[in-house]
DNA sequence: ACGCCCTCCTGTTGGC
DNA sequence: TGCCAACAGGAGGGCG
């Protein structure tokens, strides 16, 4: 699910519950997530006011009074919502972060493939965020990044996009509907890439994470907001999960192809 | 360094 | 109707 634009809306959602509140408690439920909860989080973070609610790439970041930062990664099947205490916990409810407004912020994924991390100083030092790319909405995340990045690489472009060493924030919806709007096909070795393309590229994918955080993200099954409303822009997806549907710029059936054990869709005639 | 493939986990879907 | 395989939004890690 949560590709950038779902994060973004995350952290949008949460940012009113959470600021200049103080952490009562943290509850972990379930530590076995795609790392371990470290067992000794919820003494290290009782008591302590939420100074900052930010994201890096994928990662939320709850900057704490005093200088420490909680990440939490949502995963593939990852919610993060606020809910007020005493809410019943269902099934895959995985931690409550509640803070002193009487909300709790509850963490529910059926798959754990979230997390729930700690870093002691500047997050971005950690060692899951310290190699990863550019924000994609920031001007670093520029022609002439992207054009250096896929320089001599022989990947395709469509998986090129999802290595969050080389561009963050993109996921399997919207690398298809970035390399669409592009007029990429995603099967093009990203070496391959003309200067102009890479360009038109980099457009894309801002345009289409913009778009989508408009829409607060997009729902396909699990994914919810904070506040538990889903995204909207599945409605404007070009490509992704319409195979076989007509493409809604020239009528020609979407395809999908499989890359790297992703499905992959486009337009065999909008697409070169 | 790079690129490919596997893995973690549960729930849903589609084919027989 | 039931069973089982395939697949699903991420991404670290191991291997050649």
């Amino acid at each position: 699910m949560p590709e950038l634009p779902e994060v973004e809306t995350t952290r949008r959602g949460i940012a009113p519950h959470a600021r200049k509140r103080r952490v009562t408690k943290l509850t972990v439920y379930e530590p076995r997530l795609r790392w371990p909860v470290a067992r000794e989080l919820p003494r290290l973070v009782a008591g302590r006011r939420i100074e900052r609610i930010g994201r890096r790439a994928k990662y939320l970041l709850i900057g704490l009074q005093g200088g420490g930062t909680l990440l939490i990664h949502l995963g593939m099947s990852g919610n993060l919502r606020a809910v007020p205490a005493g809410t019943p916990r269902l099934k895959h409810d995985h931690f409550d972060l509640l803070l002193d407004s009487g909300v709790a912020l509850r963490f529910n994924d059926p798959r754990r493939f979230g997390s729930l991390l700690y870093a002691t100083g500047d997050p971005g030092l950690h060692p899951l965020l310290k190699d990863l790319a550019p924000e994609p909405l920031s001007p670093a995340f520029s022609d002439e990044y992207l054009w250096r990045v896929t320089r001599g690489r022989r990947v395709s472009i469509k998986s090129l996009l999802m290595n969050s060493h080389l561009v963050v924030g993109v996921g399997n919806i919207y690398a298809s509907e970035a390399l669409f709007r592009a007029r990429i096909r995603p099967r093009r070795q990203a070496r391959a890439l003309k200067r102009a393309e890479v360009g038109c590229l980099v457009r894309a994918v801002r345009t289409v994470l913009k778009l989508a955080i408009r829409a607060g993200g997009t729902t396909l099954r699990d994914y919810r907001g904070a506040d538990g409303a889903p995204g909207y822009f599945r409605q404007r997806l070009y490509v992704y999960e319409r195979k076989g549907q007509p493409c809604r710029r020239c009528r020609t059936a979407v395809r999908m192809l499989t890359q790297g054990q992703r499905s992959t869709y486009y337009c065999p005639s909008c697409q070169s």
